[in-house]
DNA sequence: CGGTTTTGACCTGCGC
DNA sequence: GCGCAGGTCAAAACCG
């Protein structure tokens, strides 16, 4: 057995997204609640398109440097008060922006070769099997997210995830795990979770298509969120790759409880100055992103994780959040 | 019961 | 046209 595959026997929390990265300014916030919920979200594509449209991307060694780096983008709230564990360490924006000739190109092509009949209709699906679901995996590769995780800033974020498929990926020891929106049927929003070949701490989450809606709601996160709270299932549970895997019960351990997050995470208490307080910061963010437009070039990445107002576009969606916590 | 994960099978795009 | 790799489906099992 590689040293590799012993390594992933560590437990890894892939129901996780992506927290955020530290701030001193924002932690009297987390301490506002017991448990710091997760109010982070990607930047919208929007906002990506804005911010940055470099398709390459770094990944910084000097977690102070990039702390100073991302600061100004750092999210309203801190999620634990062990800052440095959560940086995101980089990003990459992979948008229609940068390619955009070449994505209508494609566009082109599919258009061509998709079927003009109607095919078959998957039993269980609003969606056809053939040309619908084709097309909705086509359009997903068009508009991409990516972001570099340290494992320990794995974590919840806004949406419930669920996940639909593992595949293990050439060239890499690691597979990926595939999860899709489980908020809203019908939600487009899919988003992928591999762990870095070249440095196994460091997982690459890319979200693919937009939410279709505003922001989740809770159904989704009871019986599901449970389980994975408890589960933590780790991205090698292939047999191919992970030959020998803790069960999810051996998994139980306290090892895993400064790690699980559920897919939805679970808020205890919250009070109107801290609703106040976000939404301001919010748009302070949103001031901020319009200033990395301006100096962009200096940049060859942004940080991912802001307070997106893709969450909430409203701030009656915001307190409308917070208030049903 | 309604949600999830797991996982083999299937489908599609792409390179040769 | 073929084979490979990646992405998705869907049935089964699981969980609270």
């Amino acid at each position: 057995m590689s040293s590799e595959s012993v390594r992933m026997e560590e437990s890894w929390d892939l129901q996780a997204v992506v927290r955020s990265g530290c701030s001193a300014n924002y932690q009297e916030f987390a301490n506002i609640m017991n448990n710091p919920p997760s109010l982070f979200a990607p930047l919208s594509f929007d906002q990506h398109e804005l911010l940055n449209s470099q398709e390459t991307y770094e990944t910084p060694t000097d977690l102070d440097e990039l702390d100073g780096l991302y600061r100004p983008f750092y999210p309203v709230l801190h999620q634990t008060l062990n800052s440095s564990q959560n940086n995101i360490l980089g990003t990459c924006t992979n948008t229609t922006s940068m390619s955009v000739r070449k994505e209508v190109k494609e566009r082109q092509k599919v258009q061509k070769k998709k079927p003009l009949s109607e095919p078959a209709t998957c039993p269980n699906t609003s969606i056809d099997a053939t040309g619908a679901a084709k097309s909705k995996r086509r359009e997903n590769q068009h508009k991409r997210v990516v972001q570099h995780v340290k494992e320990d800033g794995l974590s919840s974020d806004m949406w419930a995830w669920r996940k639909y498929g593992q595949k293990p990926i050439k060239g890499s020891p690691y597979p990926r795990s595939y999860y899709r929106c489980s908020s809203l049927k019908g939600c487009l929003a899919r988003k992928q979770v591999e762990r870095s070949s070249t440095d196994p701490s460091i997982f690459i989450i890319t979200y693919t298509a937009e939410h279709s809606h505003a922001h989740p709601t809770r159904r989704s996160s009871l019986a599901g969120s449970t389980r994975i709270k408890r589960a933590a299932i780790p991205i090698g549970t292939t047999p191919s790759i992970e030959p020998t895997m803790p069960t999810i019960k051996d998994q139980r351990s306290p090892n895993f409880d400064g790690l699980i997050s559920p897919a939805t995470p679970s808020m205890t208490s919250i009070d109107d100055e801290f609703v106040q307080n976000l939404s301001i910061k919010n748009e302070e963010l949103l001031d901020q992103g319009q200033i990395l437009e301006e100096n962009e070039s200096t940049e060859n990445f942004v940080p991912d994780i802001v307070f997106s107002d893709d969450l909430f576009p409203t701030l009656e969606d915001l307190e409308g959040f917070l208030l049903d916590q």
